[in-house]
DNA sequence: CTGAAAGCGCTAACAA
DNA sequence: TTGTTAGCGCTTTCAG
């Protein structure tokens, strides 16, 4: 069996309470003491195990996170900054992926419950009810979602098709249309919010390559000079499309993401997009979740957006 | 508090030891005690406690994977097998990246050893002592990776190496680059013997866009006319070096990666590849780390690999 | 086939 | 400032 507190109490001479305290209340036992217990604990290279503290504490020191698709790299971005803000408390991270699916995303975060102190829900499918619900489960921080009551991050969406809006203004373009993503995603909301009627909507589309190989076909039925693309993956599903139809980006449409993932850069012509602080938000997720384990309020923190420009949109063809 | 083994014990009109055994040794009770534990459970939605099972058990029901670059989307396609067959089996996955780093990576498979059955390491780059030393902590699965005494699931990189210079030289090519990739990675060793000699290779890159990026410079100075990227992140980046430098593929070079990522079909020209079962080989690493635990011996499973014949991929310009 | 009781490793009162 | 003790929820002997 591994090294226990007893072990290093027998060897430090003094009490296992001693040395409980020693490692997790530092200021209850005299320096000396502390210092001694301290070196036995690292010439043992004991661990405290974690159940035994959790079953006491009620307090496991993990975290989960669900994410709607690891393929699309903006999850695994988010990911990241879990991982590493967590990682510095001594937190490890549960992971699971819900395909997309509210029922499985539900049941996913059923099923960490207990074993977390709380669950990092990215782009939620779920109704507001559904995480309300949840919420009384476990605590929740959301990404790209808000419910009353619940933390929340938020990449500003809204801003961001402002943005890119304001972009094809100034390219002389008037007619663009946007490829919706789920109904359900928070994110497309705001982004229809940001458009403001000033583009027409075209349906809503699986949030992945294939949607937009899909949406690019009916969007091409319309007179639009430019296509705004839910996410990048949906671009980049756009521009296969159109080059396999031989319509020529930006030539003839230009073309535009929200979320600048790595192949947006990589794709030809290369996407311009709107950047996304993703691993910003997985850290800032953590820190949320921390305050609100700490008996801190529900908060919502917003980060900004950006435009990145790149070679799919240009100038209107019929502009000056 | 969360409903107790006590709580259900009670009103199933029994002891918490015949409750223990109806959910965890059901051949140990009366069948109709049996049904009727459950039915109480069933109603009360009991569900025990994981920290006190595992402070007796010594086994948490968690797994690890430890993988060197989330956005490379070949790993989240393992995570996703590893996550379907665990989640088959009530098991929860704890997930980590090391970022390319040897040292982190075995940090984090110390810090993960405690808490976890087992941990599944995705192309490690640590040396086989490093790896045999780890395996003294926690049982362990590599996938992509043979050391001696350790469960392995591999793709066969060096039949998927032949497959690729069969292919380019049925199109008439007689130089052919390889652009290597880590020189820690199994695979790319593997992909080397596939080699065997009959292309010269180039170097040792990131396995990313970037080092492909880099590795294309390097490769135009040769004579070669197909250049076989180590993935199909750095074959990317070889097509955007190529591209943005007015060298035409396939016209005039032909361009080949490893791993069938979902971009290697969405690029333009889209991408010849070796396919691999990343997903099955996530779920075999499972039963492998599941076997492990029943007290099985150490496997090695090879799952195998095929040629994807794409645009990438044409007939030497100066052959018939 | 079932129950009583011990104890996994740790923390948190409570005493001293 | 430190030690003693009870007990978290469960599994597992050991009796019956």
């Amino acid at each position: 069996m591994a090294v226990t507190i007893r072990d290093v109490a027998r060897q430090a001479q003094v009490s296992v309470s001693t040395v409980s305290r020693a490692l997790s209340a530092p200021g209850l036992v005299k320096e000396a003491t502390r210092q001694r217990v301290l070196d036995v604990v690292a010439g043992l290279g004991y661990q405290p195990n974690r159940a035994a503290r959790s079953l006491i504490t009620g307090r496991t020191g993990n975290l989960g996170i669900v994410v709607p698709d690891l393929e699309n790299p903006f999850f695994p971005s988010v990911l990241r900054g879990v991982q590493t803000r967590a990682g510095e408390a001594g937190t490890s991270v549960f992971f699971c992926d819900s395909r997309e699916d509210p029922e499985t995303e539900a049941e996913l975060v059923r099923t960490m419950a207990p074993q977390v102190d709380g669950v990092v829900l990215c782009a939620s499918l779920l109704t507001d009810d559904q995480i309300t619900d949840l919420a009384d489960l476990t605590p929740l921080v959301l990404i790209n979602r808000i419910v009353p009551g619940v933390s929340s991050v938020l990449m500003d969406s809204a801003l961001g098709m402002d943005l890119v809006i304001a972009h094809l203004e100034s390219l002389g373009h008037k007619d663009y249309v946007y490829l919706g993503g789920p109904a359900a995603a928070w994110s497309n909301n705001r982004r229809l919010q940001g458009l403001a009627g000033r583009a027409q909507l075209l349906g809503s589309f699986e949030p992945n390559f294939t949607g937009g190989y899909a949406a690019a076909e009916q969007a091409l039925k319309t007179n639009a000079t430019a296509f705004i693309a839910y996410n990048d993956l949906m671009a980049l599903g756009v521009l296969s499309y159109l080059a396999e139809h031989g319509v020529q980006v930006p030539q003839q449409i230009s073309v535009t993401g929200f979320d600048d993932i790595l192949y947006a850069a990589m794709c030809s012509p290369a996407l311009t997009t709107i950047a996304m602080p993703t691993e910003e938000a997985g850290k800032v997720a953590v820190d949320l979740l921390a305050s609100r384990l700490d008996g801190g309020p529900a908060e919502v923190r917003e980060l900004p957006t950006k435009l990145v420009i790149r070679a799919s949109t240009r100038k209107h063809p019929m502009s000056a």
